[in-house]
DNA sequence: CGATATGTTCGATGGCCATCGAATAATAAA
DNA sequence: TTTATTATTCGATGGCCATCGAACATATCG
C-alpha cells in the first residue's frame, strides 16, 4: 500500500471520535463502555466479538446512542471512514449495515513489518 | 495503549510529509528514494535497515536534502513526532541524533490485535 | 394520510495546522 | 574574532476540518 494512501488511514483515524467510531465496530461493542456503562452492539442478536467481516447492524443508531454528537456530525464521520475505506456502509430501509474493511485491517496490521 | 494516545499517534502519521520523514527515519533510508534516486541516511557509516533502535545521525540535514520544505517546517516536523512519542532526539554540537520510539512501534503494532 | 424515526445535506463558524520567511541562537571553521 | 552552517522560534497566512442546527429526504407505523 502506498504512503499517500496510509497518511489517508492515519488521517481518519487522527480524530478521536472517530477512532472512538472506528474501534466500536471493529470491536462491535460501546467504545466508550468503561466509562459510561458497556452497551454493547447487537449484531443480530448475537454479542459476537471481533471478527471483522461481521456486518453490524443499526450502527448508525448505536453510535449515536454511545456518544455526543450531533446526528450530522456522526454522519460525517461515517463518510470519513468510508473515504478512508476503514469501512463499508449500505443501507436498507431504515436499517443501517456497516463492515469494517478486511483490506484496510490487513493494511494496517502491514504497516511497519 | 489509551485511546487518545493512538489519535495523537495516528495524527503525527495524518500529514503525508510527516509521515515520510517518520518512515525515513525508521527505515534510515531515504523515504523518496524510489522517485528521486534513492539518497540513503548515512548511519554511522553504515547501510543499516530497519532496526528501531539505531540512533541516525544528521537526520534533520538529510530530511532537508530529501524533501522541498523549508527548514522551519521541518523542525516543526520533528517536534510532533516527538510530542506523539514516536520519535526521540538530541543535540549535541552539530550534530542532530534522532532514533525511533520502540514504544510507539510496539504501540503501532499491536493496534488491532 | 399524518406522525414519528432515521439519515443526509447545507451553510456557518471557530479553531487548528502546514507552510513560509525573517530573526535569532548556537556551534564550528577560518 | 569573523564567517558560515545549522537548527529554533516567531508571526503571519491560507486552508482544512470538527461541529452544530436547520432543512430536507426517506421509510415505518397507526
Amino acid at each position: 500500500m502506498e504512503q499517500s494512501n496510509y497518511s489517508k488511514i492515519f488521517k481518519a483515524l487522527s480524530s478521536e471520535q472517530r477512532l472512538k467510531i472506528f474501534l466500536m465496530i471493529y470491536k462491535q461493542c460501546c467504545a466508550s463502555g468503561e466509562q459510561q456503562g458497556g452497551a454493547e452492539f447487537k449484531a443480530g442478536g448475537e454479542k459476537a466479538c471481533c471478527p471483522a467481516t461481521k456486518v453490524i447492524e443499526k450502527a448508525f443508531s448505536h453510535v449515536c446512542d454511545c456518544m455526543k454528537l450531533s446526528r450530522s456530525t456522526i454522519s460525517h464521520h461515517f463518510k470519513e471512514l468510508q473515504n478512508a475505506g476503514l469501512i463499508t456502509c449500505e443501507r436498507d430501509g431504515r436499517t443501517f449495515r456497516c463492515k469494517v474493511n478486511d483490506q484496510a485491517v490487513k493494511a494496517i496490521r502491514d504497516f511497519l513489518k
